[in-house]
DNA sequence: GAGACGTATGTAAACGTTTGCATATATAGT
DNA sequence: ACTATATATGCAAACGTTTACATACGTCTC
């Protein structure tokens, strides 16, 4: 069936493309045009062309969301709440995988030739090269989990230091005695806050912290690293992970060793993912909740759609920390 | 900065605008005239429309997927690979939540009206109405996770049933007794076909299986169920769940009871998440392999976008059992 | 040197909308 | 009855590309 255009519905209802347009975009028609029009419409299975749309509109109401890692259960609901929300608004959800290398470049080149109303990166790196090209280019850009301290680029991260500062002093108040941070030996930008707020509180609190950084793309080499830690006369008793699932590795692999959790090291972790409240790990956490971030994200573009000259501005998300089971319970 | 059109890169240039799209989109130019082009165009920072381009190509490279649930961890995979694959055709993704209610419109209808080349739907039900106005609009559409045996509907799905007969096979080898099947209240296509399959093969070795169905939304209510059927006098000795999330919460639920997986009952879940293989659980289960399913889906869709005219064609991918410790290890 | 052919370029008509401007008609105010 | 204002419509010019067709210029063949 070939797809009707504007005109032919226009002729059909008798009245002039503009009509038509009007009728269904909801410019000012009267009210028995409108009906007549969107009959005549739907009996000829007409929609109108958002791309002839976005041509003369120079608006896209699309938006790129630029990523690697989209299995990542913190991602997945990110973006699951990216979506939702963005769908409210009318606007599409372009999603353009990072390559391999977690290069955004690519992505960020999509973006621009679909003349894309923003990107959203939630990727790795960006060379520079990219990142000048982008802010030159005019088109809004937000970043979700990093912050770079450029003109033109705005974003979303959590309170990565506040919430290393919590786990920090959980530990302390409940007598853990060697404190660790778990990480990844290439940390990303929220990786290196968390573990930096984690130490300095200690620190301040007169505790040395030892950094644990394990390449981290391979669950078992995580496992047998962390057993090899664990194993050792002096290991840790408290250990904070970057993240939920280093977490839960570390769990697997206290147990493994046959010692026990809260007893003989207790763990914290962050994101509060799905499976950090299952029964087989209640995690004591700190929340991130992904929807907050998206709810600040698009107050963000919503704002820079509407006045484009508006200052730029970076949010920082509160996180919280969940008490569960890995952690000793504190007495009231 | 005032985004450059092909016009003024081509007056730049000293060429015709033909030129500088042959030169952007590998026409025939002189090599000469190609690099001067491409030199100016980024000088000028000029990027090639894409939605200019949709317009005259009658044809978006674009493809849109509606789904719910991509915060599910399959469909999290799925989701990534089908972004990876598509990245590599130079087709964008875009991501059109269903609706609450799990219905699919109003993602088919921004496919439509974006003249998507084709739609992908992952998600739940269509009312006919729609799917009538699909086939007849001539939009290409895939299934993924259900077959509807509609001239014009493509789609690939697991063999589920024959996931089904693995699970009661092994059960039945390894000696259990009181088979059950686990699966929501309100059973997707897939869940159907599982237990149908899982309680055939039982059937045909003369064992009866109980069908376990709750309603599935809420983890604690899940768990809370099981318990209750788990603490039963009579209960079952061997579980096929319809879902590796499923299967996790009946493990969870058994040992919770201080009961002994694979001593006291067995479990078997679907799909083989990244969690079924963590240390935690050691989910023995069918593998479904998420990429397998993807790349059956860009067979059809390659096919599709070459031939329209191409005959239906309905895929289903092979699942094989991955024997892990939540089932009694086979002698060899 | 004429024709045939190949290669590189240019011209201009689409593609399907939106929207500023002009026009027409109805209503109200004097 | 005339002007002023409001409301509903139409006309036509964009929006930024692609591509069929025409043209121009060598080069080769005989």
């Amino acid at each position: 069936m070939k797809k009707a255009t504007i005109r032919e519905v226009a002729s059909a209802a008798g009245v002039s493309t503009a009509a038509v347009s009007r009728a269904f975009s909801g410019g000012v028609v009267a009210e028995d045009t409108r009906r007549k029009v969107l009959d005549i419409a739907n009996e000829l299975g007409y929609r109108p062309s958002q791309v002839a749309r976005r041509l003369v509109r120079q608006r896209s109401d699309m938006v790129t969301l630029v990523t690697g890692r989209m299995a990542d259960p913190f991602d997945a609901v990110f973006l699951e709440a990216l979506a939702e929300a963005l769908n409210e608004r009318q606007i599409r959800l372009v999603v353009a995988p990072a390559s391999r290398q977690f290069d955004d470049t690519g992505g960020v080149f999509q973006a621009l030739e679909d003349r894309s109303d923003a990107v959203i990166i939630a990727a790795g790196t960006m060379p520079l090269e990219t990142s000048d090209l982008l802010v030159r280019s005019g088109l809004p850009v937000f970043l979700a989990g990093r912050v770079i301290e450029a003109p033109g680029i705005e974003g979303v991260v959590a309170e990565n230091a506040d919430g290393g500062r919590q786990a920090a002093e959980l530990f302390m108040r409940t007598g853990c005695e060697r404190l660790a941070y778990l990480g990844l030996k290439d940390p990303t930008f929220s990786d290196r806050e968390r573990g930096d707020g984690f130490a300095a509180t200690a620190a301040e609190m007169g505790r040395q912290t030892e950094m644990l950084r394990i390449a981290g793309s391979d669950d078992d080499h995580v496992f047998d690293t962390l057993t090899g830690i664990l194993a050792r006369r002096e290991r840790p008793d408290a250990i904070f992970a970057a993240t939920d699932r280093l977490a839960f590795l570390a769990i697997d692999a206290i147990r493994a060793l046959g010692l026990r959790v809260t007893d003989d090291v207790s763990v914290i972790g962050f994101n509060n993912v799905a499976t950090a409240g299952s029964r087989s790990y209640q995690l004591t956490t700190i929340d991130y909740p992904a929807t907050a971030a998206v709810t600040a994200l698009l107050t963000l573009l919503d704002r820079r759609l509407k006045e484009p000259d508006a200052p730029d501005t970076n949010i920082r998300i509160p996180v919280n920390l969940v008490l569960r089971n890995t952690t000793v319970t504190l007495a009231l």
